[in-house]
DNA sequence: AGCACGCCGACT
DNA sequence: GTCGGCGTGCTC
């Protein structure tokens, strides 16, 4: 008997698991990558085709047939389908979770596919017949001229093109209708001079786009250095050599710009991105495939797609955190866009002002050529930076969180008509508490990081070392009693605001603000229009867009983000320092950045106030080394979730010593692991959740326990590969 | 996600 | 005694 291994494409709870159903005869073609619509549980639903099986095993229940298959062929194109197997693989995921990444989404409802009656002429016809039937006339004079005219350009179907159908001069076919969302928006072309620096990369790239083999680079440009035109024109000559190409962007800025800019050069851009509905989703594949697509933007999601082909794989912004995943499988986009590049034999751009520290790494060391643009392409300079020392603020009588001279660079700004940008950090469940006085940040008296405030029970807590303690009323440090919660929320600021700045017209930009397909874009685009002076929000005001009438920008607390214990907040925060302040002086004007800092000597503040990535990164690195840190060592986070408390701290335990024994004290290469400590998120749905950390030199030893362990099918543990903070 | 099953409170 | 609240658990 045939059966098949379907995994159900409902957003169900249990993703990992996989239905057998028996396949009819008529159905016996069926293979991997298939998708199948099943009965599952009195619902009709569709799922995907995991492993085919011609078995005499008996079941102990009656298997249940499927009842039909969604296409005319097969969904996974074998590239989908070995893409699946590496990062099964890679990210020790089940198979099927691997698979999942690339269907069009899960959803509850059947896909509906939108339908169009499509008409065309059928033989010929005698116009002195139709001297009474105008209307008839007129639709087959334009048949005549244009093949095939969709019904609704006669207003839909009406009784004059059923009187030609009757008479079989015309036929009407359905046509599925590919919606796209994004096919209004769309920019003029300029004619863009290229700058000295621009031409030379795009004439040592495009050596290798010719080769036709895998090569990778980081394009390091700063802000405002014509990143997006190097992509384009790189573009011009995949295409022109017949291959496609795929521009990977954040999912936050995916709004803008870049789009529009691509489409003002090539008439078959499409648009992904996870705020599609799953229809148009399901549309794009299909359009995808019929080839008529020869460039894709999108966010992270839009490596899963059948584009075939491809000549250039481009991650802008690779240092952007949204390209990380934060569910199971967590796969990054760049690591799949790399291996994406390796089976296209295509080169991969990796563009960024202020690049990863694993990036640049790379590049140092020659796994990836290194390509630079050290000049704004419109020969204006970068911004002037000021530093602030909030502290020094606060000792002259400012209690406000405006220092001076940020509320005389705004009071400046709307006196001459132009626009400002204030950037607030602020993350997290938790904040941290700091002495207004003299900066000094609680800290674990174990390990000497910043300790979290938790607003739940109020205590401070280290998330490493489980110590806890009440939070000092009176400073340790200089006996103030002004201590500080931070974690100001972006509405209060923005009443604030007003009040400090009563004529000012603000537009306040952050989660809350921007829920709905195009509502950044909206957002950003009435910014843009000068309907506002300033924009206030959260991080996402700092990327990617360009707006030429802003010549001041503030960044609030700059620091802040220092105060949280992840080995990468030095760099977290030079990057929105430097992001930001690159949003300044791209048009005409020159731009002002105000830095307001408690931290004024903190190198990744005093280097993106002068803007040198370099400089800041030799300073770095060598704390990554010391700590043993990526980029000198990989690591995997281990998160174990139980509603029971003490077995899974236990089972945790149990295996942190397994790896000590068997990994550590065996292995030729450095392997650390760290923890039981709690989770980033320690409760979640009722469950208890414990991280522990593994630093290794080989990733291959690391999966090799896990899988010994049975970790990777453990319905307990979850993986992630490179995770991006350490609890 | 749906949908049934099931075990407790206020009604024809 | 029955209707119905939504907590729990299963779906090949």
């Amino acid at each position: 008997m045939l059966t098949a291994e379907i995994c159900i494409n409902l957003a169900l709870k249990n993703i990992l698991r996989v239905y057998t159903y028996a396949v009819p005869e008529k159905f016996n073609f069926i293979e991997r990558g298939w998708r199948v619509i099943v009965p599952f549980n009195r619902q009709i639903t569709d799922g995907f085709i995991i492993d085919v099986k011609d078995t005499d095993e008996t079941f102990e229940f009656e298997l249940k047939e499927i009842f039909d298959v969604v296409d005319n062929e097969i969904w996974f194109t074998p590239q989908m389908l070995s893409m699946s197997d590496w990062i099964s693989d890679f990210y020790l995921c089940p198979l099927s979770q691997a698979m999942a990444l690339f269907m069009a989404g899960r959803h509850s409802k059947k896909i509906a596919p939108k339908f169009e009656k499509i008409l065309r002429l059928v033989g010929n016809f005698d116009e002195s017949e139709f001297k009474r039937a105008k209307k008839q006339l007129e639709i087959l004079k334009r048949l005549s001229e244009v093949k095939k005219i969709p019904a609704s350009e006669f207003g839909g179907m009406n009784p004059a093109i059923n009187a030609l159908v009757e008479k079989k001069l015309v036929a009407v076919e359905e046509r599925r209708v590919l919606r796209d969302s994004y096919a209004q928006i769309s920019a003029v072309q300029k004619n863009i001079e290229l700058t000295a620096d621009q031409k030379k990369i795009i004439d040592t790239v495009s050596l290798y786009l010719k080769i036709k083999m895998y090569a990778g680079f980081l394009l390091h440009g700063v802000t405002g250095s014509g990143k997006t035109q190097i992509y384009i024109e790189l573009t011009k000559i995949v295409r022109q050599l017949g291959r496609r190409a795929l521009i990977l962007v954040p999912e936050i800025s995916l709004t803008g710009q870049i789009v529009k800019n691509f489409k003002a050069y090539f008439p078959d851009v499409l648009v992904i991105h996870s705020k599609l509905s799953i229809a148009e989703r399901n549309d794009i594949f299909y359009k995808i495939r019929s080839g008529e697509v020869g460039i894709i933007i999108g966010a992270r999601s839009a490596i899963f797609t059948p584009l075939d082909n491809v000549g250039l794989v481009v991650m802008d912004e690779e240092q952007d955190s949204s390209y990380k995943q934060d569910t199971p499988p967590y796969y990054h986009a760049k690591i799949i866009a790399e291996e994406f590049a390796k089976i296209q034999k295509a080169t991969l751009i990796l563009g960024s002002a202020t690049p990863s520290f694993e990036t640049y790494y790379r590049a140092k060391n020659g796994q990836l050529g290194y390509l630079e643009l050290s000049q704004r392409a419109l020969n204006n300079p970068l911004p002037e930076v000021e530093c602030i020392d909030m502290r020094t603020e606060l000792k002259a009588g400012n209690k406000s969180v405006l220092s001076f001279a940020l509320k005389n660079l705004l009071d400046e700004t709307l006196a001459n008509h132009e626009q400002a940008i204030l950037l607030l950090n602020k993350r997290g469940y938790s904040t941290f508490i700091m002495c207004r006085d003299c900066g000094e940040v609680v800290k674990c008296p174990d390990c000497g990081l910043p300790m979290h405030y938790h607003i739940t029970d109020g205590t401070l807590k280290c998330h490493f070392c489980e110590v806890e303690q009440t939070p000092p009323t009176i400073c340790p440090k200089c006996k103030s009693k002004r201590i500080k919660y931070f974690g100001t929320g972006t509405q209060k600021l923005e009443e604030f605001l007003q009040k400090e700045l009563p004529t000012a017209k603000i537009l306040r930009m952050d989660r809350d603000t921007t829920v709905g397909k195009f509502a950044q874009d909206k957002i950003l685009e009435s910014f843009k229009r000068g309907e506002f002076d300033i924009l206030f929000g959260t991080k996402m005001v700092a990327k990617g867009h360009d707006v030429a009438n802003v010549t001041a920008v503030g960044i609030l607390s700059a620091d802040s983000v220092l105060n949280f214990p992840n080995f990468r907040a030095a760099e977290e925060c030079f990057n929105l320092i430097t992001q930001a302040a690159g949003r300044a002086g791209r048009g005409n004007l020159p731009g002002k950045v105000i830095v307001q800092t408690y931290n004024t000597d903190a190198d990744a503040v005093k280097f993106a106030c002068r803007q040198d990535f370099k400089s800041f990164y030799e300073v770095e690195i060598l704390n990554r080394e010391m700590l043993f840190f990526p980029p000198f060592c990989r690591l995997v986070k281990l998160i174990f979730t139980s509603k029971n408390k003490t077995k899974i701290q236990d089972f945790a335990e149990r295996i942190v010593n397994s790896f000590k024994l068997e990994v550590s004290a065996t292995s030729e290469v450095r392997q650390e692991i760290l923890g039981p400590i709690p989770a980033e998120i320690e409760n979640l749905r009722g469950e208890f959740r414990i991280a522990v950390l593994i630093k290794t030199l080989d990733l291959e030893i690391v999966r090799g326990f896990l899988r010994f362990h049975n970790l990777h099918t453990s319905e307990n543990v979850q993986i992630d590969i490179d995770p991006l903070t350490t609890n």
